[in-house]
RNA sequence: GGGGCUGUAGCUCAGCUGGUUAGAGUGCCGGUCUGUCACACCGGAGGUCGCGGGUUCGAGCCCCGUCAGCCCCGCCA
């Protein structure tokens, strides 16, 4: 509610008419009533400053020997972190007394009223550090949340949060798709990831598992004609946790009918672009697109990070020259010489190249060889080998280097994806763009088991094949590429969907093809089938790794950042102490003996 | 499942080659102070060196085990 003159504050409630970090030069000589958390006291003796401190910012109380009698005891006797409601005078503050680090630093509240509403013990970990003093171990932020997410920064990412999150579902509302909830409690999936899983009480030795995603739920979804759905949909993971990993997460879940790739992508940039917006960054459309050969050829991941050049080349025909023991020992089976040429990669240390090929060789390679040039001088492990002329053909100019890794793709493409970041890390060129989205298309339908070398999803089940590929699916199924695309920001996949398999003929046969029986499929994914067989329209969708996104657009090191209530890396809440164990009441209902 | 780092006062950290009574800053408690904003100044309390075992005349420091947090590999259709 605004009205001409004074703004009415949208904050104000019964028991306050602002909030503290609201005040401005504006509202002085206005009678204000405030609440909020004590932040830091200044006891001078004759007068006590106060910082008052709530989720808008902080403004200081001064408390001087006009205030009442009362007021002042009170000030004098102010432990941080207790909780007060205020009423007094917005004043501005002296000429030379401004603050113009604090938003409210022309102005401060003499208080004709002070009372204590929420006592507070001295607390565990401060909320207010010192200037250069480290945060709390991680330990003691998640045991003592409620402290920690009081600090302005944690205050700031999870209204970010909310505001992504209002952003994505008014982008995809306005795009006509429906926000429709699916259950928590669903079916155990075979495959995949590890199931949270339920235990029923009604149906002894049942369970239901928690949502890996709402992949089949929003298929189906289609198949009943809902045409456009999203939801901001909760998923359930019981995987080893990392830095960008929790065992619960968020995710922008859509899917549409009647599409084909290019629609999907246009739907999801519209959704990425908003949210970008709604952090203060403009991104051009459409982003850029690569195929994942290329991807792997290039960058050595299927994620490559496009802010920087510093492609992987392919100098195996060079190499056979050059008659490099390195080389040679690792040029057979097919496996290939490639490499960085790195531009003023002259600057990269001894130290530098070391650790390089430290870190290559515990990646599995044999090791990283390398060249610098320094005008006519060229020195590193195969120096010996090169003249400025063959340097030259591989575009090592003065000052550059070059990097080598030799053997099969599949050890060469991480090691060079690592070895590129590094360098990357190490130089800091500048960045070609602050941000590069791209798309990765075309991923390979099927991947080879590490063990037996036989063909397995490289996503899920239900991607469609590639129309060209569908005759490869029996004889070369490695050939065969899924209607698979990723997106990609800055190095960091956000999410990634595909076009669906609507013919349940086809289904069958992917299936089939992974060597899952006709009877084993009916019993995994009948549900599924049915619904393909009850009239689908085609359809395909996307899933945006919602915590990631707020995580890399709030600048935050860790997951742990973004999300109110984390778990630890063991999957721990330090919090609320959970799991814990059930008491045996409870488990006997549950049909449920645990065994140690 | 595997590897690495960390664990010392409420908090953040220092603690040498194994050697006397384990320190600093901040917070906390008491005091002085009328313009501070990391207020300043004076005084004080505060320690199971994560836990268990071992080596040693002697362990915060070395060894073994274990727990917790973090990072990485595996894993995450």
């Amino acid at each position: 509610m605004r009205s001409g003159g004074t703004i009415e504050s949208a904050s104000r409630t019964s028991r306050r008419t602002h909030r503290c970090g609201e005040l401005r030069a504006q509202h002085v000589g206005e009678r204000v009533r405030l609440g909020g958390w004590v932040d830091r006291r200044r006891d001078l003796g004759g007068i006590v400053f106060i910082d008052l401190r709530d989720r808008a910012g902080i403004v200081q109380l001064a408390v001087g020997p006009g205030a009442p009698e009362g007021v002042r005891r009170t000030a004098a006797a102010l432990a941080s972190e207790t909780v007060v409601e205020v009423e007094g005078e917005v004043s501005a503050r002296p000429p030379n007394m401004k603050n113009p680090e604090l938003a409210t630093g022309e102005v401060e509240v003499h208080p004709g009223r002070l009372v204590v509403v929420g006592p507070a013990v001295t607390p565990a970990i401060p909320v207010t550090r010192a200037k250069g003093e480290e945060l709390p171990a991680e330990e003691l932020r998640l045991k003592y949340r409620h402290l920690d997410l009081r600090r302005p920064e944690m205050q700031a990412n999870l209204a970010l949060r909310h505001r992504l999150l209002q952003r994505a579902r008014k982008t995809l509302s306005d795009l006509d798709f429906l926000e429709i909830e699916t259950p928590i409690l669903t079916k155990p999936t075979p495959e995949g990831a590890r199931d949270y899983l339920v235990p029923s009480r009604v149906h002894p030795g049942e369970f239901y598992a928690l949502p890996q995603s709402p992949q089949l739920y929003k298929q189906l979804l289609m198949v009943s004609g809902f045409d456009r759905y999203f939801q901001l949909a909760r998923c359930f993971r019981d995987e080893d946790l990392r830095n960008d990993r929790q065992p619960e997460f968020t995710q922008i879940d859509l899917e549409a009918s009647f599409v084909e790739t290019e629609d999907v992508l246009g739907f999801v940039e519209a959704v990425l672009v908003a949210l970008w917006d709604e952090a203060g960054h403009r991104i051009a459309r459409p982003f850029s697109r690569i195929l994942w050969r290329d991807a792997m050829e290039r960058y050595g991941t299927d994620k490559p990070d496009l802010r920087y050049d510093l492609p992987i080349a392919d100098w195996t025909a060079h190499a056979q020259r050059l008659h490099v023991p390195f080389f040679e020992s690792a040029l057979q089976d097919g496996a290939r010489v490639r490499g960085l040429a790195v531009e003023g990669g002259g600057a990269l240390t001894r130290k530098d190249v070391d650790a390089l090929a430290e870190m290559a060789k515990r990646l599995g390679g044999s090791g990283l060889a390398w060249v610098k040039r320094q005008g006519d001088q060229i020195s590193g492990s195969v120096a010996k080998h090169f003249t400025t002329e063959t340097l030259g053909e591989l575009g090592v100019g003065d000052g550059d280097a070059a990097l080598f890794a030799a053997g099969p793709d599949r050890v060469t493409s991480p090691v060079l994806d690592r070895v590129r970041q590094e360098v990357i890390r190490r130089l800091a060129p500048p960045p070609k763009a602050a941000h590069a989205f791209c798309w990765v298309v075309d991923f390979p339908l099927f991947e080879p088991d590490p063990e037996t070398g036989k063909p397995v999803f490289a996503h899920h089940p239900f991607t469609a094949p590639h129309p060209d590929d569908l005759q490869r699916l029996e004889a070369e199924p490695f050939e065969c590429r899924a209607l698979h695309y990723d997106a990609v920001y800055n190095g960091a996949e956000l999410g990634s969907g595909s076009i669906r398999i609507t013919d349940p003929a086809l289904q069958r046969t992917v299936l089939a093809r992974l060597g899952i029986s006709p009877a084993d499929a009916e019993a995994r994914f009948g549900f599924l089938l049915n619904g393909l067989q009850a009239g689908a329209p085609p359809h395909g969708g996307f899933a945006i790794g919602f915590d990631r996104v707020v995580m890399l657009l709030a600048g935050a090191g860790s997951l742990r950042d973004v999300i109110a209530f984390p778990k630890t890396t063991a999957a721990r809440a330090l919090f609320e102490g959970a799991p814990a164990p059930a008491n045996p009441a409870d488990l006997a209902a549950l049909h449920i003996a645990i065994e140690r």
